[in-house]
RNA sequence: CGGGGCGUAGCGCAGCCUGGUAGCGCACCUGGUUCGGGACCAGGGAGUCGGAGGUUCAAAUCCUCUCGCCCCGACCA
């Protein structure tokens, strides 16, 4: 059991975060979310107000995977918001699967209306709709179109951020909403294998950033037919296990073929002098991270950030009693704050806040727990005296805390965090693999997947948290995917590239559904 | 788009059945006592009760219409 539960043995602890994880997992998201002052609903229908803190750490993913990208040889880029119908239309799959969930703008002026209020002025209409981008590999794919002559202009490697639309019918805040920011790679290539290489590169690179920066374990791998990008060959996936044991696809790229290509014109003359069409990829990442980020590390008294992912390492709280002292601690705070900063951290800065707000202490220390930042330190005149500070994890119980000298919190603070990320790895890691097991027949896989309902204090009755991820051979039947899903609702989430310990022999597989020889091993589970 | 529910102070709600002109908790403001882990006391500000119409001496409450939102069923980063 996790640390922080309500339930189990002992005197029941009070949370911060009411219902707990394992009371209302739904419902314990949206509170941390809340909470840990991340982001809120809007006036907008399924859009969301990210806030500060929120946004901060979207910029921290922005900021590490921006730098990753430029490594790899990518530039970025920006293209229109709109898209023009027919480049829509263009790729027949692409349509399809796209074409229920797009804002759709017909009018591009507004006049005054008959009860006072305003309508789209009739004689305004757009000659062809503009579709608010769901994705832009079309917009993207007719600039390519036009830079792209010859071999010599590729590989072209380009990345944007970006708002997108999709018009969700039931959101969550990160997890799912109407409008969200994500980054969007788009590349075009000379060859099928150097595209492909592309793909790969690109998914390694955020598993990467995922088990390094966000202390996420993933599970990198090739998706079904069933499951792949619209438009694309071959869709490749990172899967991680939030605590609820669902899975959440933190990260897409995508193979692309010539498909693109073909409906956007993208053309080059080949050293052979034949004229080619490119091959090209499309990769991107979201806000949804921010979720998984929630619903990786977050327990039942906030947010709990990963340090090399945090907007802030540190809040110092000065205990400030009487006027005769005050300036002594404020002194002191503002000197330590200064020598902090002044220490690098994985190429950062430590960033530091000093939080002197006019408030109960506890108060202060339990909205910075509640926003996850890494360390707590408190400094009051008796900390000044002895030239030391109150220091307190967030990984630790909430009222942990210890005395430690002003010098080795300055010495030892890259050290404490670089132990608190390795921590907070190992406890996801820990988690998905108590919960992730292999399959030997449908039966079993269908005994995982169904909960056992538990009766709560009071007498309600709802499903047990229960399932995880599944592995077994699996011979790629269509159909059984589409029987799974509806009946348990689970998913083929990708074809994992590397599998835990245990399982069959891989040399002699039987898929568990058909009994067909199986040269695959798919990785099921409910997802987000 | 089908089934269910809800709109009353910034947030969460009570009041409605049995009409009499608005209340509670939290938050906010002021003063005081407090303060090394979610304080207490006293005082205070804040709501055209989603909107329109009707019944009535009188409507948050009853009736009609309307708008919006949330939950459950077909999708998805």
């Amino acid at each position: 059991m996790t640390k922080g539960e309500s339930k189990g043995g002992g005197a029941k602890v009070e949370t911060a975060i009411k219902p707990t994880r394992a009371d209302d997992y739904a419902e314990w998201y949206q509170q941390v979310v809340r909470a840990a002052d991340l982001a809120e609903g809007s006036a907008v229908r399924g859009c969301m107000v990210i806030k500060p803190w929120g946004y901060a750490l979207w910029e921290r993913i922005q900021a590490e995977l921006d730098v990753m990208f430029k490594a790899t040889g990518h530039k970025n880029a920006y293209f229109p918001l709109f898209i023009p119908k027919s480049f829509l239309e263009k790729e027949a799959e692409h349509v399809e699967g796209f074409a229920k969930e797009c804002a759709v703008v017909t009018h591009h002026r507004l006049i005054a209306g008959e009860g006072g209020g305003l309508i789209p002025d009739p004689k305004a209409k757009l000659e062809e709709p503009l579709i608010v981008r769901p994705t832009s590999e079309t917009i993207i794919g007719a600039s390519f179109a036009q830079w792209v002559r010859s071999y010599r202009d590729l590989p072209l490697l380009i990345n944007q951020w970006a708002n997108v639309v999709r018009w969700e019918m039931r959101t969550r805040l990160f997890l799912r909403t109407a409008e969200f920011l994500w980054q969007e790679g788009h590349t075009a290539h000379a060859t099928r294998e150097e595209a492909e290489a592309e793909t790969r590169q690109m998914l390694d690179v955020y598993s990467t950033f995922a088990r390094e920066h966000m202390a996420m374990p993933v599970f990198k791998g090739r998706k079904t037919d069933a499951e792949r990008f619209p438009g694309a060959v071959d869709t490749y996936s990172i899967e991680a296990m939030m605590q609820d044991r669902k899975a959440l696809q933190a990260g897409t790229s995508h193979f692309l073929g010539q498909n693109f290509a073909k409906a956007s014109g993208i053309r080059f003359q080949s050293k052979q002098e034949t004229e080619e069409y490119a091959w090209t990829t499309s990769w991107g990442v979201s806000t949804r991270l921010v979720g998984g980020l929630v619903m990786t590390h977050a327990d039942d008294d906030g947010m709990v950030i990963p340090p090399r992912l945090a907007p802030a390492h540190v809040v110092i709280l000065p205990v400030l009693r009487g006027d005769d002292t005050k300036a002594k601690v404020m002194e002191f705070v503002h000197g330590l704050a200064a020598e902090l900063r002044s220490v690098t951290y994985h190429g950062r800065r430590i960033e530091v806040e000093v939080d002197n707000r006019d408030l109960r202490g506890g108060e202060k220390s339990w909205e910075w727990i509640k926003r996850g930042i890494p360390l707590r330190v408190e400094v009051g005149p008796r900390d000044v005296e002895a030239g030391s500070a109150m220091l307190s994890r967030r990984d630790r119980g909430t009222r942990d805390k210890a005395s430690i000298s002003r010098v080795d919190l300055v010495g030892t603070i890259t050290s404490i965090l670089d132990e608190m990320q390795a921590g907070l790895y190992a406890r996801a890691l820990a988690h998905r693999t108590e919960h992730t097991r292999w399959v030997g027949s449908r039966a079993e896989l269908e005994d995982f997947f169904t909960p056992k309902s538990v009766r709560m204090v009071g007498g309600d009755e709802r499903p047990e948290m229960h399932g995880g991820f599944a592995l077994c051979p699996f011979a790629g039947d269509a159909s059984v995917e589409t029987e799974l899903r509806e009946k348990l609702k689970v998913t083929v989430r990708n074809i994992p590239e590397d599998l835990p310990d245990g399982g069959p022999d891989r040399s002699n597989m039987r898929c568990i559904f058909t009994g067909a020889p199986a040269d695959k091993v798919a990785l099921f589970a409910k997802s987000y």
